[in-house]
DNA sequence: GATTTTTCTCTGGTATACAAAAAACCAGAT
DNA sequence: ATCTGGTTTTTTGTATACCAGAGAAAAATC
């Protein structure tokens, strides 16, 4: 029956509660939670006037946010994004660099020579004259190893774990002399995947990213109490 | 002023919502989900009746499993628990290995000598009798390896992973041959661990963690269709 | 004026009412 | 008997209304 024109199965997931929640989830991780003059309080009936809806939808996102770990409900007294501590960072880290160093090791032995390539070009490339174009480089290598491991929850719960830390991330990263370290750090990975050297690829990624963790403790500018 | 009746504080952490949460995700892992006469769907309606309370804090709790990929909630259709397949469980198991093995590594170097005694009364003592005995002082054993990390973080993210692996692991381990194998296992991570070798240890509990995944896979009893 | 008590307001928690979509049902036609 | 089409029922999604606790402001007390 190759005949019938077999539509796709238009899923229409049209719901409010989905959408606030995507909509408010990308706010906070865009906000700059450590900066000092930063309002960390969301008021449910502000959130639902403003969206021009009723508190039933934003109650149900914000109990999801609340699940995931990126807000704080206090019974009676009110919603509030939550700032991590460093040490809660500092560990999220450590778990993160469990996780890839487990992708780096996988990704060894099924990658493609393309998609070593792909790898290499985005984590290798110098991108010290510009901060911001660094850090996202540095972001897409992370996520690429995650991919390449062609472990779905291993890169789901990746990026879960990285949306956590990466307001944090964001909030120490101010020294450009760590830059070039970090793009020998990556060659020398992309080369241990590349020669399907499990064990090696998966030391260096965990003590990369463990750097970072040390970078983090080390710079952490303590802006709140 | 002595003479008034002092109450005790009352903890009061009483909101519904987080107490329904608790109940109905503990009756989910306990239920066995992967028999064919299990009615996989939950009806708001009468999860809120039965416990004598209005929808809303019961919806409340159903987003939050919905967001720990316990259940799923589709839209205008109803709630389902979620039953995975088998290459989900595999996958997560191999997250899990990545977070227990870095678990192990950390432990490496700060535990105490009684911590290690306790570590192996938990996993080394013969259990082969009892299958069910046997099955939870396994689990122990690894619920402690993130305990002895000291790191909260990998301890919390470990046990929600545990979480979602434990009813398929239930569905397919039903082998008591495998018994032996694993008490020599965790004799050999217990000894890394105590003479400090991070190295080692954290290799024998991935290997030993991610053997469960290749036993998963080849044991499954595929009940689903 | 400082401290305690009371009140009042603000906020989330819960209950209920209504709307909309999916599924089940049923009757008539073929 | 089966298919078709509309209708009813069921179930979830959303809106609204009310409740209770926490904290601030105001009032009373010393």
């Amino acid at each position: 029956m190759d005949a019938s024109i077999n539509l796709e199965p238009l899923r229409q997931t049209f719901t409010l509660k989905e959408r606030i929640y995507q909509v408010l989830r990308e706010a906070i991780l865009e906000m700059d939670v450590y900066s000092k003059n930063t309002d960390l309080r969301l008021d449910e009936r502000k959130i639902a006037q403003q969206l021009g809806i009723s508190r039933t939808p934003v109650r149900e996102a914000l109990v999801r946010l609340e699940n995931e770990n990126l807000i704080e409900i206090k019974s009676r007294i009110g919603v509030f994004i939550k700032k991590r501590s460093i040490d809660e960072v500092a560990e999220l880290v450590v778990v993160w660099a469990a996780i890839e160093s487990m992708a780096a090791r996988l990704a060894c032995g099924q990658v493609s020579q393309e998609e070593v390539e792909e790898l290499e070009l985005i984590g290798v490339k110098d991108t010290s004259e510009n901060q911001d174009v660094y850090s996202e480089a540095n972001i897409m290598f992370h996520r690429k190893i995650l991919e390449l491991s062609k472990c779905n929850m291993l890169k789901k719960i990746g990026e879960d774990i990285f949306a956590q830390i990466e307001p944090a991330r964001r909030h120490a990263m101010r020294d450009p002399t760590r830059t070039e370290q970090s793009i020998s750090d990556h060659a020398e990975i992309v080369n241990a995947i590349q020669s399907n050297q499990p064990e090696k690829a998966a030391n260096l990624v965990r003590e990369h990213t463990l750097r970072l963790e040390k970078y983090i403790r080390k710079t952490w500018k303590n802006l709140d109490t």
